[in-house]
DNA sequence: CCGCACGGAGAACAGTTGTTTACTGCATGG
DNA sequence: CCATGCAGTAAACAACTGTTCTCCGTGCGG
């Protein structure tokens, strides 16, 4: 199976891949509605008319961002619902790997939060494109589970939703958090718990 | 108690008024960071240079906007908590309530769920400091009724802070709602009602 | 091995941006 | 009633924007 891309291809994906990085970074501070072709391309390096060679405007980045920063937290996601641990446990754990995801990609994170409800039409589609799959998965494996006997799939859908809604606001508190203040860091994850343990007993006790 | 606020100041406050109106108009296709000074002096027809005679930067419109957007709506917020109904029917009323101010005021939430993670910390700043008011206003309320004895200040909070955060998502998933289709507009308030009241559940089984 | 396709460079385009400076006219307070 | 303060104007500034056109070097398919 092929790492044979050619050495043409291998350096464009390289360089697409430059314009994403930089792209990321300077999303840091505005959001991509003012983000400029120009800025990018200073900030790779490049001509500014070499972005045309891979994307059509910065919608079209933003787009490729999502994919980027979502598509591979697919498996990540259904795996931590799935876990066959005694419920606070799993709460624990869930909240624990956003800990560590955000900290691993904080812009990835600020990027989605921000723009789920940005200026960009196509890239807020993306995004909730994404969330929808997200709770689709996540419903899945619910519907697996004991707990979920003589639930409707709407309402399981409803509960997932409600889930994965929770993750991406528990990982934006944690970006908000002082990096240098481990005590804020706790702080947000009792309060993340806690919120998700109320959502589990609600489910618990949401038949009859 | 005098109307009296001079020709001068009124017609300065006027202007005031229309820099906001304007400023709100451009926001729905663009986020705060890529509004430009320009753009919105061209949009109230007046000279660029006129626009510091009100705000420093459109930083500063935009705090001015989460004042407008969010100061007049505390004693709606924590009216409709404290009202005595039976839990399931102030659970309809609110997302009721929720949905006629997104049909009156669109923009303005618009505005806050975009800008809730927007690029421009200050006025993140601003909504996060309206925000936490009104999760701590609800928290009081709560704390008034029946439900919550045994209850700690920590844990309530926890509580209003979902409520609070969950009226917000469901305030921005009606603005998404086609206002053509009012099929999707009641698909939407299903599951908001449905969120509220897993939530409510929660909240019952919460001790012991 | 050669010709072409393609990633990227460079220059030029008309518009736009935020900010400064100097100005005007008029409501207002003494 | 008059002098001052202030909302708003006008022109100019250098810097920046997205896009088009022309060009160059070279990896790759025939």
């Amino acid at each position: 199976m092929s790492h044979s891309l050619g050495v043409r291809q291998a350096q464009k994906q390289k360089t697409r891949q430059a314009f994403l990085d930089a792209a990321l970074g300077l999303l840091a501070e505005q959001s991509l509605s003012s983000l400029g072709l120009r800025e990018v391309t200073r900030a790779v390096g490049v001509a500014p008319t070499a972005f045309y060679r891979h994307f059509h405007s910065t919608a079209d980045l933003g787009v490729a961002l999502v994919e980027e920063a979502l598509g591979s937290l697919h498996p990540m996601i259904s795996g931590t619902v799935s876990t066959a641990d005694d419920s606070d446990q799993r709460i624990d754990r869930a909240v624990a790997l956003i800990a560590r995801h955000v900290r691993e990609h904080p812009a990835h994170i600020r990027f989605i939060a921000r723009e789920r409800n940005g200026g960009v039409q196509k890239v807020r589609a993306a995004i909730a494109e994404q969330m929808d799959r997200f709770a689709d998965e996540v419903r899945a494996e619910l519907a697996k589970q004991a707990e979920s006997d003589g639930w409707s799939d709407d309402d399981l859908l409803m509960l997932a939703g409600l889930y994965v809604d929770q993750m991406l606001m528990t990982a934006s508190a944690f970006l908000e958090a002082d990096p240098d203040d481990p005590a804020e860091e706790d702080r947000v994850a009792r309060v993340a718990r806690r919120r998700m343990r109320l959502i589990s007993i609600g489910r618990r006790h949401w038949l009859g």
